[in-house]
DNA sequence: TATGAATGAGACTTCATTCAT
DNA sequence: CATGAATGAAGTCTCATTCAT
């Protein structure tokens, strides 16, 4: 991965979170990447290239975000961590950046990619399991549902107060 | 309204919700609705005019939907009639092309019109604290914050089991 | 066929027979017809269509100009038309962009219209049939193969002898 | 001339034949050769002189093969030779390629190197003078045009049968 | 000699919008 | 009110060519 390819990744990145895919233009992309248009298209073949390219490092950087909850045993603090992940994005940026254009790509384009949250759902499973919840599949579906919906106010409604919900959260959950 | 309005409004209805704003054209509205191209500028001035329309018709249609619920007073039937609400939908084509559109609508344009669902929120705030819940406002914000989770993953994912989830839902509140 | 799909039309069949198919770009067509660049997609779909449009008129002139010959039952008479069709052409000057733009399409796409000729085959092969000649399919084959050498002699040969060609041959065929 | 150049002309001359000039990118070039697109540039400076490299090799190639005819004394034996001239090449799919491609710069480029048989014009108007023919020039002109037009359709004409139109020729001149 | 990243001009195409009818 | 031809700006993409390594 060249330096310039990194540069269009990050300007592909923050045009498609702020304005969507289809409004960012290819040229526009170029200009923040200080790069030749040209250049996205060899590097990335057409703009779906490049849009795929984002897409690929977002699982990667999901992986990374879920490897903690996925390795931890004791059940209240897999929950607590599970509510508190987006409360680590919730200061950087380039994060926030990154997953509001996650969900931007999901409604744009109606990919759902429900893979990607599995191994985070077992986990829960079995956390609400441990805690003698009695439908823990259904819990852990609702709660990663919630999760959706947290994410969705977060990133769309101004004065949405994420510290305050994600407090009245753990307190519900005892967490 | 004309028919030949109506017509155009039916047509950028669902392909907004099929395609996104910015993906569809003009001449394909146009085409669906069987009308000429310049019809939808000289009723709704542009493309923007259009979607303005057709937003202020989700408004109303929304009105319509909550009505019902911040009409009762009986504080479970209040809580119960909204989780229920979006199985309502659930049924009928038109209407999930509706509420599909006002969801992809928010993300495209990052414009979240809080003010739509207000009164519905008073109306639960009032049914916890009726219901002796310790903290009603939160309660109010997390059920709404649900709703737009469940409303995600029943649009996205391909395979959700909205039934399960309301059941779950009522059982959960005692509803 | 309004007057600027005309004007589209002229232009492009110079275009394409001075220059060729793919060194011909449509904002030189449009240009030339003095007419917006997007207009050409408008009514051609795209630089492949217009290019359908025009040969369709070529088989059009094609059955035009073969038409006498394949309504004419004097044998003799019969060859020495065919054997003159190409002279006909030789002074408009249009006609030879025309002819031309048909050598060039069939060999910059290797298509060859061989039912365009059938019929004049048919006609060719009775005309010999009927003169004693021995293989009269052979013969008229010959004839056309020959036409074609020769057009593509008098459109790429520079000091090319048309007329003397043309002589030459009806001697050879005593028509 | 470096291995590498070879590849480079041979990539080319399959790859003009095939597609044509304009519609062969250097870096298709570059790919079939195996080969960095740079080379092209550093060994013939653009890519009109890779064109202008093949079509050297092409006239000394026809030089080549008109050779023998030139030498050739008995009359008869020329005629017989230059009309299976075409069939020597029928069955090698490189010289196909070849022949092809100088046909495809004929007409896409309008250049008629008529040079390049200008030899064997003079070896088959002796011929034609020596067999008493009474217009030798003629016949060897007619006999040139109707050789354009039978590669025309070789090369052109899907179901063409070059070997009953070669035999037939023979017949024709009794050679 | 050889590579391949990088460029800039220009190709084809789409699209919102205007306007004569 | 209604049509659809026409436009011009902008979009995605290709390609010959250059240049640092």
């Amino acid at each position: 991965m060249t330096e310039k390819q990194e540069k269009i990744l990050a300007a592909a990145l923050s045009l498609f979170a702020e304005e969507g895919y289809r409004s960012t233009s290819t040229s526009k992309v170029a200009k923040r990447a200080e790069v030749s248009e040209g250049l996205i298209f060899r590097h990335f073949g057409n703009k779906d290239g490049l849009l795929e390219a984002i897409i690929q490092l977002g699982e990667e950087q999901a992986k990374l975000l879920f490897a903690d909850i996925i390795m931890t045993t004791e059940p209240k603090e897999v929950i607590r961590k599970f509510i508190e992940i987006i409360t680590k994005t919730s200061q950087n940026k380039e994060a926030i950046a990154f997953w509001k254009l996650q969900f931007k790509i999901k409604w744009e384009l109606e990919i759902y990619g429900k893979h990607k949250t599995e191994a985070v759902e077992q986990a829960l499973v079995k956390a609400f399991s441990e805690l003698r919840y009695l439908q823990p599949e259904k819990e852990a579906n609702l709660l990663l549902t919630l999760m959706d919906g947290i994410a969705t106010r977060f990133i769309l409604q101004e004065n949405f107060d994420l510290d305050e919900t994600i407090e009245f959260l753990k307190q519900k959950y005892k967490v």
